[in-house]
DNA sequence: TTGTATGCGTTATCAC
DNA sequence: GTGATAACGCATACAA
């Protein structure tokens, strides 16, 4: 029943030459073989159904032909449609871990890839922020053997980096809400220490003060929907004086506050707007459609792949634009609203 | 600049012991090497950074602890997430890979990842039409040389399945919106040959029919949320009648027509009542929240992955339960209503 | 317990 | 062009 897979060897002997020709055949430079024994090669090979043994070839080469995509969280599809895309198209294969957002995860889980021996590795969303010197540390050995490493959203390390500014936008956002009329806001952000979250805040913060005005209520709560459900009902129970605005750190949290104003009997984007950031596709589908900041994420996964298959020890640091979107969520402020 | 990376040689020699012991200290029966030098070999190794090179490993035990998953959609992250989990538990790594539904690329995907001599290979989504003769045999062959399939959602191949009855789901849904009190039902299918739509289909107009009454309209439309929107966008323009709720075979599609409805001017679940099917995070994210069939995408993948690595060549099919969920898309009709 | 020798499936280096 | 033969990095049967 369970026979082996063919080997080269089969073929070869199938085909009645040498196991170098066969290899020659089927994979290395085609030209240095007749034709006659080409075809004869071919031909045994699709009788077996042999398929070449990658590990064998991998360590017989010294080149595996992989990629490996590490993330935080898989349930952002489009990064990695993205990386794979162009992964693909240069003939690599592509391998994905999830960290589920543990850096202890993580670094078990850069360890562990490493011995795939992948040409590249990308990290999306990781925070090596402070305490992760071990990771640092790791990354920097897989370069010296010659692997290449790319980072999403994260610069400050020796290693091409795709961003975008979140500082910058969250700014951007906060100047284009206070133009449509709106003066007091409160923020939903992420929990302390998350880089993403604390940028995003500040960069809202400085837009409003750059238009003379500041932040009332700032609550902290979990990255998720969740999180944005029970922050936003805190806040409604705590009372928002004459808040007409919450600015959610990611769509996510916003969507979760936009459940929360229903919840509480409120119609969002008119009894109290709602802005997000990222776009997700679920800021589209919600009613009212959610203002907030279009991220780039699939192009960010293909830049990101192309800056790690780009043959140097590229360091480039590659912003992205983002963009803000205004939707029905924040419709702009013309008479005088109750909240 | 760009060293050799440490081989288990190096280690050993590090460590004054033979390039065996240093294998059994590291990664064999451990109990076999004494405490002093398992200390030495486990020393050696992080001072080098040594990391097994996981292609040689397999190509010398004949076992890569691999796990390949090709999914049709990566938009689709818990079932990857269930099955990421059981593969990890176990030791295993998790290789993606994404056919983009097209049969040429799945058939391609299964021929190339076959040669990473993945322990098991798992399937999942339908797929169009049965001219598949080929990756049927790819499979087969695959199979022959001790590889484990299992499949997901496609019944009716010699492989461990795990699926769902959409049919008796559809039926089920059918009846209880009948009990709700609605009678002039139209249908947002997907595109003609697709099982999974096909089954959804048949499924409700048979539950229709057991209570008496009929599918008016029918349209067909791509199984995205432009799909849904394009479908329903034409429905209305071609006049509904008296219909009074539209069944979109998945919960994407439903998304797409509740935003047709709204730019027309309509309020799904009053002018019009709207179900979906998946259960997706989108169709509690929506206004009125989407009343649909709840899948339970992520068990599918637990049980998917676990069929994959149970012992046996086991072929059995695994049926999950599903759930309708009624939501506010189609409260419960009590007065007239007025198309 | 430890080391030597051999094998895993390929590719690469030689000769021919 | 083609075929022996030696690598590649690791695991294991066998000896010691």
């Amino acid at each position: 029943m369970t026979e082996q897979a063919p080997t080269l060897r089969d073929v070869a002997a199938e085909a009645g030459v040498s196991a170098a020709t066969a290899s020659r055949a089927l994979n290395g430079s085609t030209r240095n073989v007749s034709e006659e024994k080409l075809s004869r090669v071919v031909q045994a090979a699709t009788k077996l159904g042999y398929v070449p043994n990658l590990s064998a070839q991998a360590t017989a080469t010294g080149s595996t032909k992989t990629v490996a995509l590490i993330v935080h969280d898989i349930a952002d599809p489009y990064f990695a449609a993205g990386a794979i895309e162009v992964a693909e198209a240069a003939g690599l294969t592509v391998t994905m871990a999830v960290t589920d957002r543990s850096p202890d995860r993580e670094l078990h889980i850069v360890s562990t890839l490493r011995g795939y021996r992948p040409d590249a590795i990308i990290l999306a969303g990781s925070r090596i922020g402070d305490n992760q010197d071990t990771l640092v540390e790791e990354l920097r050995a897989y370069q010296d053997t010659g692997g290449r490493v790319a980072l999403v959203s994260q610069p400050g390390l020796p290693y091409g980096t795709v961003a975008i500014d979140n500082r910058r936008a969250a700014e951007d956002l906060a100047i284009a809400l206070v133009t449509r009329g709106y003066r007091r806001f409160a923020v939903l952000r992420g929990p302390a220490g998350l880089r993403t979250s604390n940028d995003r805040f500040d960069g809202f913060r400085a837009g409003l003060t750059q238009t003379g005005v500041e932040v009332g209520h700032a609550a902290e709560a979990d990255f998720t929907e969740d999180g944005g459900h029970t922050a936003m009902t805190d806040l409604l129970r705590s009372g928002l004086g004459a808040t007409d605005l919450v600015f959610a750190v990611n769509d996510v949290m916003a969507v979760g506050a936009m459940r929360a104003l229903r919840d509480a009997g409120l119609v969002p984007g008119r009894d109290l707007a709602v802005a997000g950031f990222d776009d997700i596709s679920a800021a589209t589908d919600v009613t009212p459609a959610l203002t907030t900041v279009q991220v780039p994420t699939r192009t960010m996964g293909v830049r990101a792949m192309e800056l790690a298959l780009s043959g140097e020890d590229n360091r480039e640091v590659v912003w992205l634009p983002t963009n803000v979107v205004l939707r029905e969520s924040t419709p702009r402020v013309t008479t005088n609203r109750t909240p």
